[in-house]
Order: C-alpha cells, then sequence, then structure tokens
RNA sequence: GGAUGGAUUCCCGAGUGGCCAAAGGGGGCAGACUGUAAAUCUGUUGGCACCGCCUUCGAAGGUUCGAAUCCUUCUCCAUCCA
C-alpha cells in the first residue's frame, strides 16, 4: 500500500486541491511539502503531534518536509474557528516559543543532510514593506471571497479585526515565498487551514501561474464531535514538565469506546491489517484496545522506556492501589503544626485539591482515601513520621493519586 | 462622531433596593452502577478560623441603615446612522 492509500485509509485526509496530482506527487516522493505551526503556546501538544506524524510518515516516503515556525504570523494571530481574538503576545514570548517548538519538532523529524527545513516565517514577513506588499499581492485577493470563508465566519459575528483578517495573507505569502524559494509544491495541514492555505494556492496560479496543491488532515475530534487533545486544566502537552509522560498515558487509557479505533488508526504508527483486526473489539477487549493506544502514544512521544514505566504505573495503581510510578509530593516542616497534619491540608499541600474547600468537601462526599483506607473524618491527623520512609498513597477520586512524602 | 442596547460566579443565562454567595441549564468534582468507557441516578460546585466571617455581579466614585440592583464618570462590546 502506497502513502497515500495509507494515509487515506487511516482517516487522516480532509479536504485535497486536487487528489490525482496530490497521490502523483506523494507516492513517488516528489513532493516538497510544508506544514505550518504558530507559537501560541511553550510547547506542542496533541494536534501538532497528527501534523508531525504526517510529516514523519511523508518523509518516510521520500518526500520532503519543510516545518514552519510562525514567528511572522504569530504576531498576528490566526482567527480561523475562534470566537473572540487571540492575546496579542510579545515578540520576546514568541521567540521563546519557536525556540522550544523547534527543540520538540527535532525529536520527530529527521533534520540531517537536508532531509527536512526548519524555516521561520518572521524571516521574511517582518521585513515585508507594507506599501510593496500591498501592492504585490493586493490584487490577487478579493475581499469579497475572503470575507465568505470559513475561517472567519464565527468572527463575522462577534467582530474581526483589520489585524486578524491580514492572517490570511501573510499565511499565502509564506507559501509564495516557500514556493519560489524551495520548490515546496505542497501545503499540508489541519482542516480548519484549509481556507488559508487556498489563498495561498491561489496565489502561486495568479503571480506565478503554476500550480501548488494543499490537503488538509482531519481534525481528532471525539464522539461528542469536540476537538481531543484537551482537558479541563487544558491541553495535553506532549512537553513531560508540562504534561507527565503518565498524565499523557492516562489521558489515551481514558478515552470513551466510540474513540479508541478512530485514535489508534489516526495516531499510532500500527499496521493498518492489525488495526482493522481490532475493529470487532468489544467490551472489556476494547478496554484493552485503549491500553494499546495509551501506550503507543507515550511512546512515540516519550520513548520506550516512559511508556513502559507509565503502563506498569497505571496498572498497579488501578489493581492495587500502590505502585512506584505516581505523582509524588513532599511535605515540609511548616506543613506540620506541633508534629501534626490533617487531611484537608494533606490533600491541598500534595496538589491533589485547589482549595481547602473542595478537600473538606471531598472527604466529605466519600471521596478520599489514605494507603487504600477510606477517610470520612476531616478532622482526622497524621503524625510526621507516617510519612516517613515510603509515604503514603492518598487518593482523591477514582484516577487521582500521590505519593506523598515527607 | 451620533443613537440604542449590553457587560452577572468556569460557560450560557435569570435577577432591577433587604428573603442574593446570587434561580435555571451546561460543564466540573465526588458517590452508586461499571470495564480506568458510555448512559443513568444522587450529592456538590467563591474562599476561610464553615451553624460565623471575608471577597465577588465590567472599573472607580456616590446615595442609602442596607446596592448585582439607584445616581455620576470611565472602559469595553454589539446593532443602526454618518
Amino acid at each position: 500500500m502506497k502513502i497515500f492509500e495509507e494515509l487515506k485509509a487511516r482517516g487522516l485526509l480532509a479536504q485535497l486541491t486536487d487528489e490525482d496530482e496530490i497521490r502523483e506527487l506523494i507516492n513517488n516522493g516528489k513532493a516538497t511539502f510544508y506544514i505550518g505551526f504558530d507559537p501560541t503556546a511553550d510547547s506542542l501538544h496533541v494536534g501538532h503531534f497528527m501534523a508531525l506524524c504526517l510529516m514523519k510518515r511523508l518523509q518516510m516516503a521520500g518526500n520532503k518536509p519543510i516545518a514552519l515556525v510562525g514567528g511572522g504570523t504569530g504576531m498576528i494571530g490566526d482567527p480561523s474557528g475562534r470566537s473572540d481574538m487571540r492575546q496579542m503576545m510579545t515578540k520576546e514570548q514568541i521567540q521563546h516559543n519557536c525556540d522550544c517548538f523547534k527543540e520538540q519538532m527535532s525529536k520527530f523529524i529527521d533534520f540531517s543532510d537536508d532531509k527536512a527545513l526548519l524555516v521561520n516565517n518572521a524571516d521574511w514577513l517582518l521585513d515585508l514593506n507594507y506599501v510593496e506588499l500591498l501592492r504585490e499581492v493586493g490584487p490577487h485577493f478579493s475581499v469579497n471571497r475572503m470575507l465568505t470563508a470559513e475561517c472567519y465566519k464565527q468572527r463575522m459575528e462577534k467582530g474581526l479585526s483589520f489585524l486578524e483578517f491580514n492572517y490570511m495573507i501573510m499565511q499565502s505569502y509564506d507559501f509564495y515565498e516557500l514556493f519560489q524559494k524551495y520548490g515546496c509544491n505542497m501545503q499540508f495541514g489541519g482542516d480548519d487551514q484549509w481556507s488559508n492555505m487556498l489563498g495561498g494556492t491561489e496565489l502561486i496560479r495568479r503571480k506565478l501561474g503554476k500550480d501548488a496543491y494543499a490537503m488538509t488532515i482531519t481534525l481528532l475530534l471525539n464522539s461528542e464531535g469536540k476537538k481531543m487533545g484537551k482537558t479541563q486544566k487544558g491541553a495535553v502537552w506532549l512537553d513531560p514538565n508540562k504534561t507527565s509522560p503518565f498524565e499523557f498515558y492516562q489521558y489515551w487509557r481514558n478515552v470513551a469506546d466510540a474513540d479508541v479505533l478512530k485514535c489508534i488508526r489516526m495516531l499510532t504508527f500500527l499496521p493498518l491489517d492489525q488495526i482493522d483486526a481490532m475493529d470487532s473489539w468489544e467490551g472489556s477487549q476494547l478496554n484493552q484496545a485503549k491500553e494499546i493506544l495509551a501506550y503507543e502514544l507515550t511512546k512515540l512521544v516519550h520513548g520506550e522506556e516512559e511508556a513502559k514505566k507509565a503502563q506498569d504505573g497505571a496498572r498497579a495503581l488501578f489493581s492495587t492501589g500502590t505502585a512506584a510510578e505516581m505523582p509524588t509530593a513532599t511535605l515540609t516542616d511548616d506543613d506540620f503544626t506541633d508534629g501534626s497534619i490533617d487531611i484537608v491540608t494533606v490533600l491541598v499541600k500534595s496538589g491533589l485539591v485547589p482549595s481547602k474547600s473542595e478537600a473538606r468537601r471531598a472527604v466529605e462526599q466519600g471521596g478520599v482515601s489514605v494507603d487504600g483506607e477510606k477517610v470520612t473524618d476531616i478532622r482526622k491527623t497524621y503524625e510526621k513520621d507516617a510519612f516517613s520512609g515510603d509515604g503514603k498513597v492518598v487518593k482523591r477520586g477514582k484516577k487521582n493519586f500521590r505519593k506523598v512524602l515527607v
């Protein structure tokens, strides 16, 4: 099976400008393609991960990827699919985020020997002259048509600033620039980028009279239609300091039944026939598929060793309630009064709850246990010695554990 | 620049002088049931020294015994006019 067919079978392809041409190019390793990453945070997240995997797959098939970090476009902020304006970032922030991106990307993509490129659009966008740019590309964009673009739809109701309106032009200019400089003939990206990407192919056609192609990846949505990779606390990050391998593992271990196979298909590198075999799994067997998903993804992002640790930790934790692998918290002398500490304070200090009120509530509702024993009295106290040695395993709810040491 | 309407707790959205830490819904959290799933049911959802106190209803002032509610100024947003 060729790469194009594989991508299709995995359900990764959303929209394409010219299916036959794109198939021809990528199946024969003739594509030089780029994917843009806007530096909105100091770490990549799951959404970026899909794009990186796509790059990797295509690179393995002999195509040349260009990873573009949006040091320039980040100054503007992409309005696509957003209902309000992004907070403006300072140049320093953007630069910092770009640096972080570069480091994380190099773990996935092989940039050696010119096999892939890493560029920053700040290098050409920041020096543009306003009037010159207007004259150069302005005539090729129809405002009427831009306004009907899907990516502005939500903003047409709530208001769209001129700043953000220009995002599409900047992104189009990127493609135009890369096309000329590196012979980049394709752009890939998330499905929400479709209109921005088309802007680029149009610009190239009008300015240079040449063809370039665009293709989007399906957005990873769960069965409820929400974007995956988000938790209550925010995104699931690829940076182990922001989302620990254990948390990362747990996120995927806990996906809904309806979403497991889709995730395995779209995110992992497991062979398709193996995935097809899982298609008929149900019940507890399907539960195993979640373990596979979690393990495979953790392995891809954090390496085999971390994946093993996370898996062993999780298994032990949910079967016996004890394990070496779990987040720890250390109490200091200041946390104890007269050598003892109450359960409410333990919960807060360990980071299991954000406030004492919530701690109290958790205990009162029977959601707290220490070393497997349910705690129901909010006045329960512990001596300092109790935490010495291996410490105590404190649990809030079903899935929140913390080993508390002294 | 002018006119009108609006800004309420995580989100949506009631509340138009005391009964308001603020209805209702969503979401979150916890419990039961389970498969670390979904659905369902129950409880809970500002903080703390928790039958009490403190801080919250865009911001700052003011009226009042008492304000999310009334007045003044300001900021931001939406719609219409220019």
